[in-house]
DNA sequence: AATTGTGAAACACTTCACAGCC
DNA sequence: GGCTGTGAAGTGTTTCACAATT
């Protein structure tokens, strides 16, 4: 319990991978779960896993375990899914309709709450039940549908005129799978996703 | 020069980050750039970038700074990418189609050389100049075109089998968009990107 | 004068090892 | 007996500060 430790940014990163093992566990009724179990299932130490949840406090059983259903939703808590996250999606080219549609079945308390696009042969048009909308509804529509998250799948030129705009509609969480870096003020959160840098990083087998 | 010392992982990653720079810069036709104008651009500290570099015995000229086109080709060389490195895709629906039309224009080193999938209403179709390959194609082409690294954008469901056929295929560099755990055997490289686990760990601002 | 390259110090994170509890 | 929770040790990474070089 104790919590005067600063909690380790790449422990937070982990919550949500922990949370889809547990979920699937829930799936399967499994009630309880050791640290071992979610080793095996995440690839993580063991001793990483009791760490991480027990910076939160968290509350395993000694010579027990887990219990799945408390610890899931102890983990979404943590993570601010306790009441649903919506979500605005800008850009509906195939990377966009991607996303719109990979989130909307899984995760509910993860929502895509709009897609926006500029150009006037997909405004209209639907991924799904959203409506695809023109840019100029951005602020309205977010501060509506209570907005709180943006995803930006647009080309890399228009990339940072997209990020001012989610910016001054009030958005301070924005994934950004565009290959430039965003200027955004501080308090500003990005989260950068670059296609070809995740390949780039990967190790090359020249054989 | 002293290269005794391992190479920290991080640093790695980092290295697309700056090679993606730096080729903005030539286009540019900046010839020099230091590692203080590295860090502006990159957001990393510029001592970090120094170390970075050094690691590979890298040659900046002290007082003046690093030369763009040999510091880029360096850094290629580095990551594998002086020869072209060939991918494939599996899964044809948006975000595999995004993947492969996302990387047929950028980064010329890095070329997606065959998309597969096993639904016969996509096989046959073209995405850009590549016909959609059934999965039963997967070794012999693997073979032919000299393909070296693997995506993952088939449902969950999917994506273990998948990758089983891409390791037989003889593949050991996978980036996975599945929301499973791979199970490979070692010596395969997997990078897992998923999608609803980078919006969660970004930070909810509950207002 | 400017900027790199690098030991040393500081900080961050993971693993160890075991006490504590059910 | 089994499993969590956690200080302590170990390892990895970043930052500091400055000598070396052009």
């Amino acid at each position: 319990m104790a919590n005067n430790t600063r909690i380790p940014d790449v422990a937070i990163k982990r919550l949500p991978i922990y949370l889809r093992v547990l979920r699937e566990l829930q799936e399967e009724e499994v009630e309880i779960v050791s640290s071992a179990e979610l080793s095996e299932r995440t690839g993580f130490s063991s001793e990483q896993i009791r760490k991480d949840l027990a910076y939160f406090g968290a509350f395993g059983t000694r010579g027990v375990g887990y219990r799945t259903d408390l610890l899931s939703r102890r983990i979404m808590k943590i993570l601010g899914l306790d009441r649903v996250v919506r979500v605005a999606v800008v850009g509906a080219g195939n990377l966009g309709t991607a996303l719109a549609r990979y989130n909307l079945r899984r995760y509910p308390e993860l929502e895509i709450a709009a897609v926006f696009d500029n150009d006037w042969d997909k405004i209209g048009k639907r991924i799904e039940d959203l409506e695809i909308l023109p840019m100029e509804d951005l602020p309205r529509v977010v501060a509506e549908r209570g907005i709180t998250m943006g995803i930006i799948a647009v080309p890399p030129r228009a990339a940072n005129e997209v990020a001012r705009q989610l910016v001054a509609a009030g958005i301070r969480a924005i994934l950004n799978f565009s290959p430039v870096k965003l200027n955004v003020e501080d308090g500003v959160h990005v989260h950068n996703i670059d296609l070809s840098i995740e390949l780039q990083s990967l190790p090359v087998e020249q054989n």
